[in-house]
DNA sequence: TTTTTTATGTACCATTTCGCATAAAAATAC
DNA sequence: GTATTTTTATGCGAAATGGTACATAAAAAA
């Protein structure tokens, strides 16, 4: 039997909690962007002094690699519960939006998704940001095209109804309220698009 | 009979063109964001001195509002055209996003709108950009929506149509061509994405 | 207790960044 | 030609930025 706190660390113990400095960390670039936000700040919202981030995460560039990798496992993990067949497709998508739309306007202002109104900008310079944004695009967009196709063959959603089309839409409508939200439209706006693209998506069927 | 050119400005003639100049600067911006732009790439990008682009423009917060306002401004002239009742609506929309499509993948790389590209980063800590972001926004909407009306009025749209509902839409879809054209997306990929749109828009009917 | 290991905290350094002062240049007005 | 006006050109300077050296603190190991 191996107790895991039995065997401690060696030296002095770290003062910081990693997870808690990458979401400090994330929250700060959510709010200035990449390049608008300083290492003082980074140290700031970390609670960590300069050294201990960079003997932790490297250097800004590389934290901002991680707070990326973060962000885009954690959505993945809330899109596959959101989407899955416990619920219908119209519950599905709502429950996808309102999640989104919760996030986009949370704690001090709004902010819309993290990588489109950060990761976005700086995808021209950075190859390395554009590959992971251009990667989680493509992976909302064949999440939804299996949920919609499943939908499809268990007839929640019409014979005729082209899932790639209608996962691009879905995928859209994301996009739409992540932009509008951080431009500072109402949630009442956003929830209201949110609902319309359901319909659409979905038309007259209901599982 | 006054002749333009017959007062000539009273001291040394300005070595750069006005117009040209924003143009540069409002390229820079696009390339490298507006916090990651430094008054040295925008000296070079506008082929001016730091002080004469002060004179022109202002502080580098100044000169950004207004590349902001001519960008706004060519797209809404250009909307305007492509939407104007000359062609069918399944036409105009065509020309829309093709229009879109040309200027998100022009010369030197993809870049995207340059609003949702740049201006949605900027967003949240600059409230006058905010401001000039959710006007654009809401803009295009209103004037698709428009557009829809009226081809529902004249019988090029199903007459159950929701113009509002259908015009999110079309905006939806030119912001999802944005960020994913900055993502890497190819221009193929990106034109697919308009057609679909149109068919579901314009649905069955053609004007 | 002493050594070793790991993290912290202060302070610093080179560079970049924004903005402006100042002088020279190029035109018109007198 | 001289004065006036407007722009250009060089370069400076204070502040901010990204990154790191170095000494110290806090733990386990010997």
């Amino acid at each position: 039997m191996v107790h895991k706190k039995a065997t401690r660390a060696r030296g002095r113990p770290r003062a910081y909690d990693p997870a808690a400095a990458l979401t400090g960390a994330r929250d700060a670039f959510w709010n200035q962007g990449y390049a608008g936000t300083s290492l003082d700040v980074l140290s700031d919202a970390t609670d960590m002094n300069r050294p201990s981030m960079y003997a932790a995460f490297g250097d800004k560039h590389s934290l901002y690699l991680q707070t990326l990798d973060r962000y885009i496992a954690d959505g993945a993990a809330a899109l596959k519960q959101n989407l899955s067949r416990e619920h219908s497709l119209a519950e599905g998508l709502h429950r996808f939006y309102e999640n989104a739309i919760s996030l986009y306007l949370e704690q001090g202002g709004p902010r819309g998704c993290y990588l489109i109104s950060t990761a976005t900008t700086e995808a021209v310079q950075d190859p390395e940001v554009g590959k992971k944004l251009l990667g989680a695009l493509r992976g909302l967009d064949h999440a939804i095209e299996l949920r919609l196709s499943d939908a499809k063959a268990a007839g929640e959603l019409d014979p005729s109804a082209d899932p790639a089309a209608l996962s691009m839409i879905a995928s859209a409508v994301l996009h739409t309220i992540s932009v509008r939200a951080r431009a500072g439209e109402s949630r009442a706006a956003l929830k209201a698009i949110a609902d319309r693209a359901i319909e659409l998506i979905c038309g007259n069927f209901r599982g």
